[in-house]
DNA sequence: GCTTTGTATTTTGTCAACAATTTGCGATTC
DNA sequence: GAATCGCAAATTGTTGACAAAATACAAAGC
């Protein structure tokens, strides 16, 4: 049996926290796009000074998800759902296809025990109309994949769109038709398991398009 | 004649220009990947306090140039080859593609001209050897493509890959053969003016491999 | 000699005050 | 009454001081 060890304590800073805090509060729609975003006014409501605030900001800028002007203000950033159609999703698919194929021998019973539980959880979350965790579940599903391959380039490319797509989805979620979520998702996960490269692209680049065309208002 | 009008006033902050003295030093191989970045050492180098150099530091984090550790250090990040081209290359050309595609009439003779100079202007520093200066002529080249768009997801993107690749370029410029590079952007410009989208297409396809294959360790 | 412990130093994290800039608004002028 | 000006308030930008954490290193114990 393993020897007992403490886990790592977390060790977040207090900017850590507050970029969390604000990321959160756009994503679940307490800031709405447009909303500008007054420095003291947030650090009162945390108790926290300024400097962690400022800090939070520039990341969230380059996340995308804040546009800051500089001497007048910052605000929540609105996201064009035809960029993120045309852009952001393109590149999702093409880190975890790079994941993919390099990382081949990865693709374990572990990893296939992780995402079936995902695929499972999405499938309850269906029936309960859970939408934001649905949302949360798709992430999940996507990033895991990338975290095989821990590779720092992928990581911070992922990390500079999962935002905005989370962003997108959780706006657009009306417009979506949840049930296929599920069969989706399973599909891609029985292409991972024949470890046939040619079917798993063909399977990635159908989960693309059909992402692309549950968008009713796509042009 | 158009009426004269004043340019617009700079109004960059301290923070903006801290930014961009330490990425300048950081592409410039002034500091070299793995070095520390001491806040104080650098604040008083600059002049100014640490709460500026600390917002910068957060903006190079997600550029891809620096990488800090909470509580313990920040350095300048290393690249991957094989990342940049794999990842960041192909995102760049998906990005161009994306441009092109959509804004086909903007491209027009001034884009022409401008893009036509900066391919003679590569002429000239190949005769001269000016490497550093091609590096940023083939930045500017793409650049200006993407800057058709002013797209916020398009430039957002850029924006986080166009400095490592950069950084890349730089650090690998002994390996690459520069007598291509102005070829290779006369071809890509030349399918420009066809307007013709296959033809774009495969031009532009062909320049990502060629520059590709200019990388003698290429795996 | 090697490990462990305690301590001084260095460095990062946070804060609260001050400066610079923008914005809102009322007074003034034509 | 519309435009301009000047001032006050609000907000962002910057600073220097203080707090917390990590590191380096010497001393103590085995």
């Amino acid at each position: 049996m393993a020897e007992f060890t403490f886990k790592q304590q977390a060790n977040t800073s207090l900017r850590e926290k507050v970029t969390h805090d604000l990321r959160e509060a756009i994503l679940n729609g307490h800031l709405l796009p447009g909303a500008r975003i007054k420095e003291m006014e947030i650090a009162e409501q945390m108790g926290v000074s300024r400097g962690p605030i400022r800090e939070a900001i520039r990341q969230l800028e380059r996340e995308g998800l804040l546009l800051s002007y500089p001497y007048k203000e910052t605000v929540v950033a609105d996201l064009d759902a035809d960029e993120v159609q045309n852009i952001l999703m393109p590149i999702r698919f093409h880190i975890e296809w790079f994941v993919v194929k390099r990382y081949l021998d990865k693709l374990d019973d572990g990893f296939f025990g992780k995402q079936q539980a995902i695929i499972d959880e999405m499938k309850a979350a269906v029936a309960n109309g859970a939408k934001s965790r649905l949302v949360d579940l798709d992430i999940l599903f996507h990033q895991s994949i990338l975290e095989m391959a821990s590779e720092r380039t992928v990581m911070l490319t992922w990390q500079s769109i999962v935002n905005q797509i989370r962003l997108h989805f959780s706006k657009n979620l009306p417009f979506y038709n949840l049930d296929h979520m599920e069969k989706d998702h399973q599909e891609l996960l029985d292409a991972f398991k024949t470890k046939d490269l040619v079917l798993i692209q063909q399977a990635i680049l159908k989960h693309l398009d059909s992402d692309d065309n549950l968008l009713c208002f796509a042009k």
